[in-house]
DNA sequence: AAATTCTCCAAATGATCGTTTGGAAATGAG
DNA sequence: CTCATTTCCAAACGATCATTTGGAGAATTT
């Protein structure tokens, strides 16, 4: 597994001193969270730099020096969130039922940072191309390739096909949400969904193999 | 299968002649689809009141006077557009093959209206509950309903769980477009993930029946 | 045909948008 | 220390936002 570097400014240092009054890094650090959480709720274009300032406690002008731009922070913002979210959650095992134990880990991530779905929604949506696309195709790759070991006879092509069925079906939940208000009656928890997901997923690599 | 009525005003006489210098039915019935195309491509967040005028060819005030606000007017859009989105798209046949074949139907109905996929992601993102629930959930209880018949011994969860998968596969091809972009490499023409949506849809189906 | 109601538009409203400015406080160099 | 530089914030900037106003013209009523 091929880790993706960060962006050079991502841990620029570790020579500051928490006692320094000034610590740009840590600026950085409060804009980009409030970002994440600004912008997973209300999207690019619902998102005010006002709010940007006050969810922070820094200053929006801090936004124009660091990253330029509301797009230029938006795009950085979901860099950071994104770059490495498919990082770190190999396919292990072998089988159908690598698939569907893939299908929760995946589900499980998404459920303990509920933003980072819809940061993906918001992407697909309000962007014509993804943030930080080598690092994110590099992982994607590898993932695919993990699928191909996994699946002994599945192509390439259908190893891919495979895992965008996998990510949409999981990051679905969270980002057609008023989809599924409208299909699900009889259970609707989350714990229901992830149940079927892992089935979903299974189902999906076996009629592959 | 039992169809939706439509809102009270959205036919509302024939009496009207197109010499009329007025069409009031005509106007919002441009402001509407002027509303279709806006939403769909920048959400309610990122369209206008400027542009809805622009593009509607229609004075902006009137949306006002016709549904009372901009989130008014939002909602009246989504409601003329996806009350009966699944409408008129049956589950025919038996068997597995029979939801494949409907997954073909959805793909190609979605194709041929672009929009109509993103406005069920911004309804999602964007909105805590959907608009025409009761229209819609009728709809959906019918295909569900359809579901068990088209595979005996298949609960009305299980159903229900299947039909959100598939309608959450065919959707994520225009709603996840980012995360298409950085996982497909091989074929990432829409030919490929249509015939890749219909194997597995037909796959969820096996494995549950 | 006069009076009234309805439909529509042009223009203006105050509020809020993304972005910039000017300067205060803290830092590092000489 | 002094002085230039950097970090940060409060306030202001013009532009654009959603919404309203005032009135002109078409339709309906009497």
């Amino acid at each position: 597994m091929v880790s993706c570097p960060r962006n050079a400014n991502d841990r620029l240092e570790l020579s500051y001193d928490a006692s320094m009054a000034w610590d740009t890094e840590q600026t950085q650090r409060q804009l980009l969270d409030a970002g994440a959480v600004l912008f997973a709720r209300h999207g690019f274009a619902g998102t005010t730099m006002d709010a940007v300032g006050r969810e922070s406690g820094v200053n929006k002008e801090r936004v124009y020096s660091y990253f330029g731009s509301k797009s230029g922070f938006f795009t950085a913002v979901l860099d950071d969130q994104l770059a490495n979210l498919l990082e770190d959650l190999p396919i292990e095992g072998v089988g159908a039922a690598a698939v569907g134990t893939y299908a929760l880990a995946l589900f499980d991530r998404l459920q303990s940072q509920p933003g980072l779905a819809r940061l993906l929604a918001w992407e697909s949506l309000e962007l014509t191309e993804p943030v930080a696309v080598d690092c994110r195709s590099l992982s994607c790759a590898n993932l695919a390739a993990g699928l191909t070991v996994a699946l002994p006879g599945v192509t390439q092509d259908a190893a891919e096909q495979l895992l965008l069925s996998v990510v949409t079906l999981v990051v679905g939940w969270w980002t057609l949400s008023r989809v599924a208000d409208t299909i699900l009656t009889v259970d609707t928890t989350p714990a229901a969904r992830r149940a079927a997901l892992r089935a979903d997923a299974e189902a999906l690599a076996t009629a592959r193999s």
